[in-house]
DNA sequence: CCAGTATCCTGCAGGC
DNA sequence: TGCCTGCAGGATACTG
């Protein structure tokens, strides 16, 4: 489930690792990922490059090169990242991993294979078929002025616009649940049957919990590429998500939950409207 | 174009 | 105890 901040916050830990460094070697197995993985392929791109600052855009994440190149990786919903040194033993599932100049190791393992890693040559990242359609970042501070009108103009239940990347670009299964409980809207109300100063809310309500586990993603953000390297996903205090039938923090009332967009969805029908 | 559903994959929880 | 079913999730192919 990384989703926008759980990506960010494995973004900024190797932003502290990764500049500079030269990638010496990379090993692993093809497997059929989201999209092929091919080690011996990413090999050839790869070593012997220095990488400069990663990226984010949605909850891809982007390791640029040095020479203009990048490797995209999306962790997928069970996929993660660990910075280790090459002794260490190997996680099942770990289909990936980069052997760096300093002596350790980035690790990519991801059991169920719906994340991906690939190598972008320099000026390809405009046409990349996961990339090319993204929305803007919903970690935008101008969210509330271009998210209101595009949720307006379709009847689809919000909840789904939500998760859809090309709307708007990070959003996952919880983070867009919890953002409709704070907007205090309805997950299946259609866009276009929901007044623009709720959208208006509802885009604040994006962005403010997005930050807020940002920030409770910080406060750990140590542990998330450690050697013992958990996955690092958040203990961020949820007011929906997970909780259906116990009751509402805001009312007390008992949440309901159903399949919204084909996903889980959990809200309050006292507070939620 | 738009909305809704099936699909990929593994691990795990729950039912019997 | 062990088997089976269904669910979890992100992106995308597909259908209507």
């Amino acid at each position: 489930m990384p989703e926008l901040p759980e990506v960010e916050t494995v973004r900024r830990a190797l932003a502290l690792k990764l500049p500079g460094r030269r990638i010496e070697a990379v090993r692993g197995r093809r497997a059929r990922m989201r999209r092929l993985l091919d080690p011996p392929a990413l090999a050839r791109s790869l070593a012997g490059r220095r990488l400069a600052l990663p990226r984010r855009r949605g909850k891809y994440l982007l390791l640029d090169t040095e020479d203009g190149g990048a490797l995209l990786i999306h962790l997928g919903m069970s996929g993660h990242l660990q910075l280790v040194s090459p002794g260490r033993p190997v996680e099942p599932h770990t289909h990936l991993a980069i052997r760096l100049d300093d002596g350790r190791e980035l690790r990519l393992t991801d059991p169920r294979r719906f994340g991906f890693a690939a190598f972008l040559p320099r000026g390809a990242e405009a046409a990349d078929p996961s990339l090319a359609g993204l929305g803007p970042d919903a970690l935008d501070d101008a969210i509330e002025g271009w998210l209101p009108p595009l949720l307006k103009a379709r009847r689809a239940p919000l909840k789904a616009l939500l998760l859809d990347q090309r709307l708007v670009a990070g959003l996952g299964n919880i983070y867009a649940t919890e953002a409709l409980f704070r907007a205090g809207i309805r997950p299946s109300r259609p866009g276009n049957a929901t007044s623009s100063t709720r959208l208006r809310r509802l885009a604040g309500s994006v962005r403010n919990v997005l930050l807020d586990a940002l920030s409770a993603g910080g406060t750990t953000l140590r542990d998330h590429l450690s050697p013992d390297g958990t996955p690092g996903y958040f203990q961020v205090e949820l007011d929906a998500y997970g909780r259906a039938g116990l009751p509402c923090r805001r009312c007390g009332a008992l949440l309901h939950t159903a399949r919204i967009a084909g996903r889980s969805t959990v809200w309050c029908p006292s507070c939620q409207r």
